[in-house]
DNA sequence: ATACATATTGTAATATTTACACTATCTAAT
DNA sequence: ATTAGATAGTGTAAATATTACAATATGTAT
């Protein structure tokens, strides 16, 4: 979240946003305004939802498009930029009342994350290129807000046959390293394009 | 879809739209102008996508929130009203080339309709209050674009117990009346609100 | 009485999901 | 060198879900 450096609600916590500009469109704008308002770039973006009651910005009309984005919070520094004094993560579950309309627009963006990650492995945007698959375990548990079984994670994942294991192991840890495993992207692109669903589990 | 009465692309056969007013929101605006252009109301319409490419409405530039909806012919009888001059059903899988986008927005409908189907029962929206299972299966098979085993759908689908059977049977056909059921909405919302998916089908 | 049309029903084979616990391997500390 | 501590890695059996498949039931129309 960013902390608005105007009005309305200056000072308060909220999701980030701006306004489009002419020569782009909405997805691009997002990408531009998520990297003005905290510094991240470079992420997966996902359109959500179009948000347009009259009354839902107090000093005009604003027709608001949502996104959720995949952002390894390791590999990016959160840094306050255009309108914002601070940009911090948060917890997903917290007690800050949001502005506006903003608690719906979160509510729906998660609803659609934990829906497009039974459906697609959009999860692999999080993870570095090679990655452990306790890494990849704790991904998806971190979304779906539930544990794993972890041979049965493994079984269907491996399953699946969408990771190619490498030679690499991981390094700098206290314990036995874990076998680090690549996405296999062209598998998965030929797989999607005949119609097939990436359920790692079967009901929420 | 509807035939343009004007230009750009004046005569051509593309979907309904229209403009926002200033007194609605767009989910508003969407009924407003399907009734407008096609006489179509009181149906079931989803928000599907935002699209926002610079140049793709040639006069200036247009942002568009799309959205689907399910509509029985049966009950509604299509009439061409403003800015078109016909209104016709025609076959998901046909020749007619679409102008602008609409191919693309027509594409990505229909994708989410198919996600939609999978995860909530929208197909009731489709039915009348009370209708026979083989009325629910064929809807089904429509919107999947694929049959589905008699059997095994009505142990599946009564199995969710989310249809309620009546005392009422079909009337006037030829052959056995088939019964009645009902959706339980009540049922439903509960199970919904415990986070429960309602997929009829395993893969695509 | 019969032809015709659709409704209704069950079972067995196969595949998937779930629950569950021990051994392996590495680092760090002594 | 030994040991403690940490996480990696692995298999099986029971339960559940999915799939394939065909005969009888019940109504109308002739």
């Amino acid at each position: 979240m960013i902390k608005r450096k105007r009005n309305p609600q200056k000072g308060r916590w909220a999701l980030p946003g701006g306004f489009i500009l002419d020569n782009e469109t909405v997805d691009e704008a997002a990408v531009r305004v998520l990297e003005e308002t905290s510094n991240v770039k470079n992420i997966y973006l996902e359109q959500v939802h179009t948000f347009s009651e009259i009354n839902r910005f107090p000093l005009r009309r604003v027709i608001t498009v949502s996104f959720f984005a995949l952002i390894d919070p390791d590999k990016h520094s959160l840094k306050p930029g255009v309108d914002t004094t601070d940009a911090q993560w948060f917890p997903i579950h917290n007690n800050i009342e949001l502005p506006f309309d903003h608690k719906i627009i979160f509510d729906t963006a998660l609803a659609q994350l934990k829906q497009s990650i039974r459906i697609t492995p959009v999860g692999f945007e999080l993870l570095p290129n090679k990655f452990t698959l306790t890494q990849l375990q704790s991904l998806y548990e971190c979304i779906l807000e539930r544990e794993l079984d972890k041979r049965n994670f493994r079984k269907k994942i491996l399953g699946m046959n969408l990771l190619i294991p490498t030679n690499s192991y991981q390094t700098g840890v206290a314990h036995r390293a874990a076998r680090l495993y690549k996405f296999d992207l062209k598998r998965y692109n030929k797989l999607r394009n005949s119609g097939i669903t990436f359920e790692i589990i079967k009901d929420n």
